[in-house]
DNA sequence: TTCTTCGGTGAACGGCTGTTCACCGAAACT
DNA sequence: AGTTTCGGTGAACAGCCGTTCACCGAAGAA
């Protein structure tokens, strides 16, 4: 065991947190699929056995790290999704969105970038499970994100399915902007990728808000 | 060797072109980092060592398919980039265009699908040598797709900025199209698939048409 | 026909893989 | 104080990994 002064309970979460932790890093190199127990063990000085302790095999540590991950996802969103404010127009109203959710972007992808980045590599590169699990919670992580944009006033007239379409536009956008992003190497290099995610999310609002469902 | 009849450089490149195919299928799985050179030589009914006869090494593979799977994007944006026809007004040749581009997807995704995706795939997944190298043709493919933009008149008056990030839109949200293409089940399916890439695509067009590169 | 070239073979190397088992020692419960 | 619980240990398992080497046999060149 590390530390002293700690319960057995508590030092077992430690432990396992431990596990999610260097998972999440070690899966950088080459995704979850070439993720090794006994890399993560060293890692963090335990010896490779130990690791059963906290997870019945591998595939379930993967499990573990996808629910892990989506709590981080739906963190954004919900950071995201702050009261629209009260605006003059529709246009001036999208911006304010826009520039929001940039920001909601920016500060999760700065906190959360290993479990936001696991999503959009493990749902094309991932173990067929941890493949399909991603690929059903984004499809749920659509759905909510198509019924608040339902709420906004320049979506009344949108069919369902116009918004699924434009929710999955989003999510797929904000992915790709999450990736950009952490790959910035200074301030002034998350500034420039920052305005890159904003100006294209002001182009796909913009697009949105002249759309017409009947056309 | 497997049939008669061919000459002995003929026969090479059939083996060499049955690895990368083999490698191709294989990495769709847990990607190209948790792809075994014993999988691949099993898989077409060789023995490992006979790897070494066209490749000095895995890494090399790697690159090969990197170049391959580049031959297959180009000639996607080749197809899509087919002259603009004359039309009656801007938003009359933005649906013309994009009806034309999503069209190239849909072919250029059922048959180069596997090329496609390991780009998507490899992009985020990769060993470190081959992600950087799809991000580097990538950052080259982008900037080409940005100087035909570049050619269209919604775009005279438009930055090289705002190019570039429309650019960097239209090919992410392509690589997204392939992925989701590509687990269509049905005739159906990939026809509703497209449909749903051809509505993004019309949002983002009338986005850009309507955008001003001073604002 | 003789000689060379070369793609494929099979054994072997050291090393890494996930998982099992019996065991230890300290924390936690009675 | 005695007993149980349980996270971590170390050995062991069968199996796969990339790469090397010497060798074979047929295609191609002389």
């Amino acid at each position: 065991m590390s530390s002293a002064g700690v319960s057995r309970t508590e030092q077992k979460e430690r432990t396992r947190r431990a596990i999610l932790d260097a998972a999440l890093t070690l899966a950088e190199d080459g995704g979850l699929a070439a993720l090794s127990l006994r890399q993560v063990a060293k890692e963090i000085g335990i010896v490779p056995t130990a690791f059963y302790r906290h997870f019945a095999s591998i595939d379930e540590l993967g499990l573990s790290l996808v629910t892990e991950a989506f709590d981080a996802l739906r963190a954004l969103l919900r950071d995201a999704r702050a009261i629209p404010e009260e605006t003059d127009s529709e246009w001036d109203l999208a911006v304010s969105i826009a520039d929001k959710s940039i920001d909601a972007v920016v500060a999760h992808a700065r906190q959360s970038d290993r479990q936001l980045r696991f999503i959009a590599r493990e749902r094309l590169a991932g173990p067929a499970a941890v493949r399909d699990a991603v690929r059903h919670q984004l499809e749920l992580v659509e759905r909510e994100l198509a019924t608040d944009l339902a709420h906004l006033p320049f979506t009344r007239a949108w069919s369902a399915s116009d918004l699924a379409v434009l929710s999955n536009l989003l999510v797929n956008a904000m992915l790709s902007h999450v990736e950009e992003l952490s790959r910035a190497t200074s301030a002034a290099d998350t500034r420039r990728i920052a305005d890159t995610a904003r100006r294209q999310l002001h182009i796909v609002l913009v697009g949105a808000l002249r759309w017409d469902s009947s056309k």
